[in-house]
RNA sequence: CGGGGAGUAGCGCAGCGGAAGCGCACCUGCUUUGGGUGCAGGAGGUCGGGGGUUCAAAUCCCCCCUCCCCGACCA
């Protein structure tokens, strides 16, 4: 049995704070610091002390072990990384200024890796050259570096931070599939030991580029995407990649919001335009329609969802290029930025300034209509998939004051296309069993690629086939943050006392307090901290002799370590005290059989 | 990128033209010893950085950096 020494607290490198740290907003955040784990150094980069280390190496290496048992081989590569395969697949300007350049003496362009699909393919290309190399499944676990505009809280999102990277290379579509899936079990495994929460979603694949991709969330608050998710049937997505439903034949399909009165394609009446002076704005046109009592519905006031809207951004391309475009939605939408981001990956959205209006003398603005929009007229239009053909609408006449009433998708204008990019609520139609959708936030601890050839044919990775002729590698790149997990994990752990980690990744399997001045007091926990590391059992030993017990009591809840064993006033009578930190539930346990007790209670969570 | 708030001892904060302070933490001594003991003494500061105004700047002005919150399109 290895013997771990015990840590003695009255010799660590540590020091816990009774206030928390004004900067500190997020509660993981707040008792990290608190607790003597990680301390800022800069922003969005951290340094680990001591407890820090011990839980990020633990939950690092249950990855490495869920990742070794899948059959993944560990590689290591640098983070100081060359210009030229970012310049090859055009990542060195697609990553903008979220990547870290820098150059050595010669001027010659280096960067701080984001991420490492690059440098993977090239030592492939390198290393396999047949179809019999493969599969092939690697992984690394490194710090990656990316200058974030807004790093914040805490490790949830650093500019430095560990994840583990993994990467499949397979000869075709179905060898993809099954590594894909080799992956997302292995992460299902993971995320089960770490104790951590997690959803699995529909998740956009930006800037990596390739098809399908799914994210690991841990619903928490913390975290910075909104997921929605079915409770009727299961579907999950995050709202990036929420697909919109399609107001289909059955009028309770759009049960979660827009009114379903849209007038079908064969009866409506024609179009008309009116004069609605006053009215830029989606609630100065709704009231100025009801007040009218020309214009009056016969069966309902009019509404927002009644109103097509239409917005124009402009794309900005990798290359720098622009392009114009205009986006109809239900007037009761807002646009998603992020989910038009998604949606036209790797181009940027910007605003459409009012030098852009200004060249486009025919956009009369808050009054837009598909009559000065689409590919024909010099701007591609996409719309809203809720703009059915057959739907009627109020919208903008190209005119100021003037708006069109009853205008009919594919009767009186057609759009280039659908997009989904409006924002997404809560009670939205599932788009798979049509049932209320609810929205949740979460923190992205994982997320599984399936990237295709993009990398491969960039970098002119391919292998001798069974017939001899190349075949291009298809890839998939797998993420995990691993110091945000340590984040996400107190994040969905922590109480009101503070830290509260699961077993297998906390510092130590037991806090051991020695409470009172009495001598035999310390000769006991003495013993016990020496016949627990005799067991391979990881001790964290308040040993402190100038510390009060109730302090030692504060710090240990505070630190988090899922036993808290007190030697102090009970051994008079022969016992000790063992309690469960999440629970605060005690029990007293004869001293003579502490060892032995606190053994059967760690022994699941051992590790060498 | 925009708006708001903030940056003073390791941490939390006060001071806002005229000697840099308080609480916690730290050091020394005593006290206390099961829930952040009490008393006394002590050490610790380029007042975020730079520039300016002034006899005098933590304090007023300008620029920059950093942190927190909200926002980012709303036609």
């Amino acid at each position: 049995m290895p013997n771990l020494p015990p840590i003695r607290m009255s010799a660590l490198f540590l020091r816990t704070l009774r206030d928390d740290p004004a900067d500190a907003d997020v509660a993981s955040h707040r008792l990290l610091v608190r607790a003597g784990y990680v301390r800022r150094a800069a922003p969005g980069i951290f340094s680990w002390l001591p407890l820090g280390w011990m839980v990020l190496r633990n939950v690092e290496g249950i990855v490495r072990e869920e990742m070794n048992r899948a059959g993944f081989q560990e590689v290591h590569f640098p983070a100081l990384l060359p210009r030229e395969p970012y310049e090859a697949t055009g990542r060195w300007s697609e990553y903008g200024d979220n990547l870290f350049r820098l150059q050595d003496r010669r001027g010659a362009d280096y960067l701080l890796g984001p991420t490492h699909e690059e440098m993977f393919t090239l030592l492939v290309k390198d290393i396999c050259t047949s179809y019999k190399d493969l599969p092939l499944s690697i992984y690394q676990i490194q710090t990656k570096y990316r200058d974030e505009a807004r790093p914040r809280a805490g490790l949830l999102r650093g500019r430095e931070f560990v994840m583990k990277d993994s990467y499949s290379f397979d000869l075709d579509r179905e060898g993809l599939q099954a590594s894909y899936d080799a992956h997302r079990e292995a992460y299902i495994r993971t995320f089960d030991r770490l104790g951590l929460p997690y959803v699995i979603v529909a998740a956009t694949s930006g800037a990596m580029g390739g098809s399908a991709s799914e994210e690991f969330l841990a619903p928490l608050d913390a975290g910075e995407d909104t997921f929605a998710s079915c409770p009727a049937c299961g579907y999950a997505a995050n709202t990036e990649a929420v697909r919109t439903a399609v107001p289909g034949g059955s009028a309770s399909a759009e049960a979660g919001g827009a009114p379903a009165a849209h007038a079908e394609a064969g009866g409506a009446p024609a179009a008309h335009a009116e004069d609605t002076p006053g009215t830029p704005t989606i609630q100065t046109l709704v009231d100025e329609l009801n007040a009218r009592v020309d214009l009056q519905r016969s069966d309902r006031p009019w509404a927002a969802a009644d109103t097509l809207k239409n917005v124009l951004v402009m794309l900005i391309r990798p290359d720098g290029t622009t392009e114009p475009l205009a986006i109809g939605l239900p007037g009761d939408r807002e646009l998603d930025l992020k989910r038009l981001e998604a949606q036209v990956a790797p181009a940027r959205v910007t605003a459409f300034g009012d030098a852009d209006f200004a060249s486009r003398p025919r956009l009369v603005k808050g009054y837009i209509g598909p009559g000065s929009l689409g590919q024909a007229r010099g701007m591609r239009y996409l719309v809203d998939p809720r703009v059915v053909d057959g739907s009627a609408w109020v919208t903008g006449a190209d005119v100021a004051g003037r708006h069109v009433i009853g205008l009919v998708a594919g009767r009186d204008f057609r759009a280039d296309g659908t997009i989904d990019a409006a924002e997404v609520r809560d009670g939205d139609p599932c788009p798979e069993c049509g049932a209320g959708l609810v929205l949740r936030r979460g923190i992205e601890i994982g997320h599984i690629f399936q990237l295709g050839s993009k990398y491969a044919e960039a970098l002119g990775l391919a292998v001798a086939g069974p017939g001899g002729r190349p075949v291009v590698v298809t890839m998939g790149s797998y993420g995990i943050g691993v110091s945000r997990a340590v984040a996400a994990i107190a994040e969905s752990t922590l109480d009101d006392r503070g830290l509260c980690w699961p077993r297998e990744v906390a510092p130590a399997d037991v806090h051991l307090v020695a409470a009172g001045k009495d001598r035999s007091v310390a000769e006991f926990a003495d013993r016990v901290a020496a016949d627990l590391s005799q067991e391979g059992i990881r001790v964290l030993y308040d040993d402190r002799s100038d510390v009060s017990a109730g302090v030692k009591f504060k710090d240990a809840e505070l630190i988090g370590v899922p036993t808290v064993v007190v030697v102090g006033k009970g051994l008079a009578g022969g016992v000790v005290e063992v309690r469960d930190r999440p629970s605060g539930a005690t029990d007293l346990v004869p001293a003579a059989e502490i060892a032995r007790h606190l053994v059967a209670l760690c022994r699941p969570g051992l590790r060498v």
